[in-house]
DNA sequence: CGCGTGACGTATC
DNA sequence: AGATACGCCACGC
């Protein structure tokens, strides 16, 4: 059933914790969607009860109609938007991965 | 059963 | 910045 396909999306969602986001892509991926679309048709068909507004897409922008809304959410749970755009590089949830051992070390780049 | 269309995407040109 | 190609699923005809 594709129910279950729904219900793992969900659970992936539902997975990202505050104050962190995670795109379309990734939650295909984690949840075993076919594709990062699947993603965006079950949250807007039945993602009435899960923080959508931690899904951005791949650039860091949520959903047009939701723009404002989503930023609006973010920027609650300390996730600060560059007037559409949201640093994925920083907010980008990871998997247990508290690992400070890499990505930027300061001053470079 | 086939086809067209829509849906909160992504990657490439 | 725009347009295009690809992908998967649900719905209506």
């Amino acid at each position: 059933m594709n129910d279950e396909l729904h219900e793992r999306i969900r659970a992936v969602i539902a997975d990202v914790p505050a104050g962190t986001v995670a795109t379309y892509g990734d939650v295909a991926a984690l949840s075993g969607a076919p594709s990062p679309r699947m993603v965006g048709r079950a949250l807007a068909e039945d993602g009435h009860d899960l923080p959508w507004h931690r899904i951005l897409r791949a650039n860091g922008t949520p959903a047009p109609h939701l723009l404002h809304e989503q930023l609006e959410r973010l920027r609650a749970e300390g996730v600060l938007a560059d007037g559409q755009k949201v640093d994925l590089r920083k907010y980008r949830w990871r998997p247990d991965g508290d690992e400070p051992s890499e990505d930027e070390p300061p001053g470079l780049f």
